[in-house]
This record gives C-alpha cells, sequence and structure tokens, in this order.
DNA sequence: ACTGCTATTATTGTCGACAATCTAGCCCGT
DNA sequence: ACGGGCTAGATTGTCGACAATAATAGCAGT
C-alpha cells in the first residue's frame, strides 16, 4: 500500500519506531519544535538507543525532524516562509507529475480516478465532508496521479519525502468556506485533461490549483504575522 | 562552501565517513551495485559500525545507496529508466528554481553569474575545457540559480539530495562533439532571462535545456540496449 | 550430474556501557 | 544586583559484544 514494489515482510525494530513516531508527530502528539531526546524515546518505545537514532536519521530525511550534531533532534517546526516553500516544490513537482501521467495514465488508473472524484462530491455534499477526510482523498488525489507518471523518483519524493510533512502542515490552512467545492471542480478539470492526453494543460492546471492552496496560506500567515506585530 | 549557512565547527565521525564514502562512490572506488559491508568499511575508515550506519542512512536518502532490510546496503545502479526520471525530476526542480530566480535574484548574483559564464566560454575555447571541469562549472551554473531562487526547500533536494547523484552519472553521457558550445549559448539565454526578470522564460528555456541533456541520455541508452539484444 | 536439504559462516540488527560534549544551576567577584 | 566562570548533571557520540537473520558451501539422494 505505501511503498511501490512489494516490501519485504520483515519488520525491523527501527522501521516500527519510524512508523511509530511519524503518526505520533503527525498526530499531534509530539508537537513541533519538541525536543527529541534518545533516551526518553527509546524507553518509550522499549528499545535502545540504537534502532531510535537510525529512525531518528530517516525521519530526517522525510524533512519530519532536524538534527543539528551535539544538539540533537526536534520535531521539525515550519515558518510560514518554509511552508510556501513547500508548496513552491509542490507545485513543481506536482506539475511535472500531472504532466507525465497525461502521457503514461492507463485507462484503468482513469476510472479509478473518476470513481474517487465522485465519492469526493458525495462526501462534501452530504456534509461528512469534515476535514479530515477530504484532506486524505484530496491528497489521494495527487498521489495518484503521481503514481500514474509513471517516474519512481518523482512518485517518492513526492508521497514518501514530503507526504506526513504535508499531512501535518495542511490541518491549519485549508478550511475556507466554499473551497472544498472549487477544489473538487479543479480536480475534475485535472482528470478531463488527464483523458485528452494534454499533458501541457494538465501541469498547468495542477500548478494553478497548487498555487490557489499557497496563496491561501500566505494570506493567512500574512494576517498572523500582522497580530503577531501588531499585539 | 557546501552548505547554506554557517556549518557547526563540531564534525562527527559519521560526517567525515559521509563525505569519505561520498567521494570513494563518486570517484568509482566503490562501483555501481557493489555490496558494501559494515565490517569491512568500518575497518576502512577506522572506527566502528555505529557512525558507519549512521552515514549509510544518510547516503541513502541521497540516493547514493539503497537497502534492503536483512541484506545490507548497496552502491546505488541506475538503470536507463532510472536516469531518465532523474533528468525528468530535474526538469520540473530546476525550472523552478529559474522561475523563482528571475523574481528574487539580486544584482550581485546576476554579476556573478555572467563571469562564471565568461569563464566557461575561455575554458571551452582554449580546449581546456575537458570534461570534468566543464561539468563542475555546469552545474556550478545551474546550482547557482537554485540559490538565487531563495527557497532553501529547493535548493537542497536539488544541492544536496541529489548533487552527487547527478555528479556520478554525468560523466558517461555529456561527450558529444559542439555540446559544450551550445550548452553554453543555452546558459548564456537563461541569464538573459533572468536578468529580464522574465520567470515564464527563464523556466521555460530551463526546462528545454535539461530536456536536450535527457534526450541525449535517451539515445545513447537506446543504442546500447540495441546493442545488448544484438549480440 | 543435478537438485534439495543441512550445517556452517558471515552479515545485519540490537543492546548496554563508556567517552565527549553540551546545558543548567550555583558561586563568586565586581 | 548583575555578569562571568565553574561545577554537576544530562544528553549525544562511539564502541564492542551478543542475537537473529540471511548467504554459502557441503553433502546426500535420486
Amino acid at each position: 500500500m505505501t511503498d511501490s514494489v512489494a516490501a519485504a515482510a520483515t519488520t525491523t525494530l527501527a522501521d516500527r519506531i519510524l512508523t511509530d513516531l511519524t503518526t505520533a508527530i503527525v498526530e499531534g502528539d509530539l508537537a513541533p519544535g519538541e525536543k527529541l531526546r534518545e533516551p526518553d524515546l527509546a524507553r518509550r518505545f522499549g528499545t535502545s538507543r540504537g534502532p531510535l537514532r537510525d529512525a531518528l536519521r530517516r525521519l530526517e530525511s522525510r524533512r519530519l525532524v532536524v538534527t543539528t550534531p551535539n544538539a540533537g533532534a526536534r520535531v521539525v517546526s515550519l515558518s510560514a516562509e518554509q511552508l510556501i516553500a513547500l508548496y513552491e516544490l509542490r507545485e513543481a513537482l506536482e506539475g511535472q507529475t500531472a504532466r507525465l501521467a497525461a502521457e503514461r495514465i492507463s485507462e484503468q488508473e482513469l476510472g479509478e480516478l473518476e470513481r474517487l472524484l465522485d465519492t469526493h462530491e458525495q462526501e462534501i455534499e452530504r456534509r461528512h465532508g469534515r476535514e479530515y477526510f477530504r484532506q486524505q482523498g484530496d491528497l489521494d488525489f495527487h498521489f495518484r496521479i503521481a503514481r500514474a507518471s509513471a517516474n519512481a523518483l518523482l512518485y517518492d519524493t513526492l508521497c514518501v519525502d514530503h507526504y506526513q510533512l504535508m499531512r501535518l502542515y495542511r490541518t491549519k490552512f485549508s478550511n475556507r468556506v466554499g473551497r472544498p467545492h472549487r477544489a473538487l471542480t479543479e480536480h475534475r478539470r485535472i482528470l478531463d485533461a488527464l483523458r485528452d492526453r494534454d499533458g501541457e494543460l494538465a501541469e498547468f492546471l495542477m500548478r494553478r490549483h497548487i498555487r490557489t492552496a499557497r496563496s491561501a496560506i500566505a494570506e493567512t500567515s500574512a494576517v498572523s504575522s500582522n497580530k503577531e506585530t501588531t499585539s
């Protein structure tokens, strides 16, 4: 489900710690900026510090923790500037996945995408479309396109290296009224472009779609930074 | 020189191993696909396996080694398909850096880029422009633009995570006659676009520039795979 | 000779302890 | 009272040894 090719059945301790720590961070159990003390965490997961350090290193490569030599690891805490940078990265990567997907997506994948968007529409209409599920679904749409781009490196960079980071910083900003409908429409247009095998248009629409989300963030953070300077 | 902000003066053992192993891989001292046995490497670098495993994990995040659980690490060995995927990733990332750099680059950085290209021209003319130096210079141009994009995440993804991998797989393909001149011209056009603050054009030119290199690779690998099937 | 199993070996995964470094609180001098 | 240096505690970095898993070589049987 998560990885590309059939993952090895054997699961090492560091693997388990990695997933547990990841959920702990994303669910907010470990707050952004919080110090991650190796002895504490080792006790918490019932292992020694060896596998734990291993897991921390992998979390670092997924940008969920930042480490400074001799000073340990902290949960990542993105500034508004860094969050915008993340969206600028997404815009580039996902634009390319859309372009490539238009050339390479299969009929079956097109059908699955269509059904996915139908589900989203229903969710939004009966207002079960509350944040949590909708967000997951939104990312699901984006990641299926990444998979359809048939570029494992692009897929990994997006869906492995930055997936949890996006999840972590998504909650706070995508709750403007009317946005779900708008986003769904944008998704449908992108799907149309894919079906037409129009890579150029698919990229254009995908980039604009992400840029829209980025703008919302930029506004929000501008407001909050104003509040800071005012208070 | 390598990192963005002033790197901490303290250098841990894992850091030293990381750089040494990186050069060993890029210089070809460790061949692609070669098994990396932890006890051997630990002896080679005169440390224990702890810091070595640490370094291996970081090399994994830079995609220079691939690790499978309980089976150890190997030096990366890209297939033609994966190499093309790398260039598709570069096209997306560097196109975006060019676009952003057009908005954000300083006059001083513009001047430095111009001087760099002048140096390249001289190198090419007196045919000191043999592969090694030219490649370094080429990457230098690309990375200065990444820096000028003022997006630390984009810069790191390109210049930290994928730099050595690009170095490793660059030697083999960029030696077509006349290509240096052509590439220099393309670089100058990109610089023009940056100076004009024309982000859209800068992105277009950068993407085409990288796509050209990718096509050369696709041809070469097609030829070699033909040879394989013929033999 | 070849296939399949078994035992040995080697390599990776994990652990606890020691050394080096950083952090925090205290004491002292001005 | 305030600041600087010093000591004590805690935390990270490193090491060597043990356990678990995988790879290999040898052997037996067909």
